[in-house]
DNA sequence: GCCGTTTTCGGCCCGACTGTTTTCAGTCG
């Protein structure tokens, strides 16, 4: 069984949990964690690079030790340091941890006055009212413990992008009716275009004397005020979403708004060149003793640092900066270089909307051509089509084709590749379509091997254009299936193949380091809605925030070119 | 535990809010 980065990135992350309840040093702490973020972003397997003896001490944050102790787990599939660590502290601790309020410290105090190492014992000692009386505790400690339990049970998991954008839209419509507000914008990782958001947070500026604090915590929505001050309030809404409100002074947007953009290790590394410079930043401004040089955008931000101007949905602290100071930063995709959509069922399968409505939908985009591509037959729960019902579609697609004018329907399919790799329908009818997509919607737990090369044989076949929702995976619901995606993207790159960046907010699949890996190996990418209804056309735009998560350019874009050119393009 | 043309030792990002405290530790982002 390979190792996997994500697996390395884990045990790292728990072993600086185990150390940070042992009061270790907080920066060999945070060395752990830099660590597990490294490793865990990369595109490259660890395992791949120990085997081509690459020198892990060359990644950032990796030095001997840390790359030894990647070694070790590489080879054996544990780290000896995590199992003693484990052997002192329980693991359940974890789950302690992870409550809100309740720190390394004071799980720690927990654990050693009331032997508490477990959320259900937590909830009996608060309970009993014994946690009150604990050195650095409090009455309120207690409550607020019973109150985070509570909230616990009732299961947060971050959003979905798509839930999160529908939540927020009437809370930032609320605050801008606000007196006195003059600029609004939501930061953090949903301005980042991240598949899933923990929290929201929203930046404001306002004129003096304005309500908009006491309006945040009054929002109909609000189920819990977590604080209230001047400058942050943090609330909870009934959906369980906490949201954050900073207010800061009008020159000091662009800082504030770059601060609270994040992510955390991006503005870590900003920080550190700024503070080389001895300047000092924080989300009011670049300083230089008291005086503030810069802030009011976040280009000035930047400009300090010596550095472009870094696009949100980069910093994520994966080589943006280095690029960035080199003058080599994508030109990242934008929805407007999108010339057409590569991927949409109708009411023939499993699709709410018709062909026309389809295509007119699509026209209506400004979008120069949609793919039909419904199921295969062998998807029998979506209605899948066969040889005679998909060429009664092609007729009809030709039918339509000679009354649109600057449009054109594609003929397409989602062909299923089954269990040995073969595809769901015959060359005969692949070879007269314009583009072919092929997918897997079954048998998802082969093994890692099999699967791989399941999809590898798939993409052997001719007509087989572009892998669809590569990992199959669905946010919050369903693991993708094990599947070694370096091996898919070489078997792609050598069968000239491309791959799917499926759009809808609840697949995103590919992520963004696959895209992103997907780019360096020279892949070409088709960001598609798989629109099951003309409003899920509008998906796009989820598709683009993770391409440009994934750094992808226009040109490594299938759908940023005419039909024309797509064509000689794919042509195999 | 990592890192370095100011350093191989001594640094390591910075501020708001809460709750428990009499001046600040802990937590969070």
């Amino acid at each position: 069984m390979p190792v996997h980065n994500a697996d390395i990135a884990d045990i790292f992350n728990r072993v600086a949990e185990m150390l940070e309840m042992e009061d270790a040093n907080p920066f060999r702490v945070r060395a752990y964690r830099n660590a597990a973020r490294t490793v865990g972003g990369l595109s490259k397997s660890m395992a791949d690079m120990l085997d081509a003896d690459e020198a892990l001490t060359d990644l950032p944050g990796i030095g001997k030790d840390l790359a030894g102790k990647i070694q070790e787990i590489v080879e054996t599939g544990t780290l000896s340091q995590l199992e003693e660590l484990e052997q002192e502290t329980p693991t359940e601790l974890h789950d302690v941890l992870k409550l809100p309020g309740l720190g390394p410290k004071k799980v720690k105090t927990l654990y050693n006055e009331l032997k508490i190492d477990s959320l259900d014992a937590l909830e009996k000692a608060a309970k009993e009212k014994k946690i009150r009386d604990l050195d650095g505790f409090g009455k309120k400690t207690e409550e607020n413990i019973l109150k985070a339990l509570k909230r616990e049970s009732s299961g947060t998991q971050r959003l979905r992008l798509a839930v999160a954008e529908q939540v927020s839209k009437p809370l930032v419509d609320y605050l801008k009716r606000s007196k006195g507000v003059k600029d609004i914008a939501i930061a953090g990782s949903f301005r980042r275009r991240k598949e899933t958001v923990g929290d929201l947070d929203i930046l404001a500026t306002c004129k003096k004397g304005s309500t908009i604090m006491d309006r945040f915590v009054r929002y109909e929505d609000v189920d819990t005020v977590v604080s209230r001050g001047k400058t942050r309030s943090s609330v909870i809404l009934d959906s369980g979403l906490q949201v954050d409100l900073r207010v800061v002074p009008q020159v000091s947007y662009g800082a504030a708004l770059h601060y609270f953009t994040g992510s955390k290790a991006h503005n870590i590394a900003i920080r550190k060149i700024v503070q080389k410079k001895n300047l000092k930043l924080n989300e009011y401004g670049v300083y230089r003793g008291k005086k503030r040089i810069a802030g009011k955008t976040e280009a000035g931000v930047f400009k300090q640092a010596d550095l472009a101007y870094i696009e949100p949905e980069l910093r994520e602290d994966r080589g943006e900066i280095k690029a960035a100071r080199e003058d080599t930063l994508p030109e990242l995709i934008t929805r407007g270089d999108i010339r057409g959509d590569l991927h949409a069922h109708t009411k023939a399968t499993d699709g709410k909307s018709t062909l026309k409505e389809m295509a007119e939908s699509a026209q209506a985009l400004g979008y120069e051509y949609l793919a039909v591509s419904d199921h295969s037959r062998s998807l029998t729960v979506a209605k899948g089509l066969d040889v005679k019902r998909l060429e009664e579609q092609m007729t009809e697609i030709d039918r339509l084709n000679e009354k649109m004018t600057d449009f054109r329907i594609l003929k397409s399919i989602e062909v299923d590749i089954l269990e040995d790799g073969s595809l769901d329908l015959p060359d005969g009818v692949l070879r007269r379509l314009d583009i072919v997509t092929g997918s897997v919607h079954g048998k998802f737990d082969l093994s890692r091997k099999r699967q791989t090369e399941r999809v590898l044989r798939a993409m052997e076949n001719p007509h087989l254009h572009i892998l669809g929702h590569a990992t199959g995976r669905l946010i919050n619901e369903r693991a993708s299936y094990d599947i070694d995606m370096e091996r898919v993207l070489e078997g792609a790159k050598e069968r000239g193949c491309f791959l799917e960046l499926n759009a809808h907010p609840q697949r995103l699949d590919l992520n963004d380091i696959h895209c992103k890996t997907a780019r360096e190996a020279g892949v070409k990418i088709a960001i598609s809605t798989d629109a099951h209804s003309v409003h899920e056309l509008e998906n796009m735009r989820f598709g683009i925030g993770q391409a440009r998560r994934g750094w992808l350019e226009p040109a490594d874009v299938l759908n940023t070119r005419s039909w024309n050119d797509l064509k000689k393009l794919i042509e195999k």
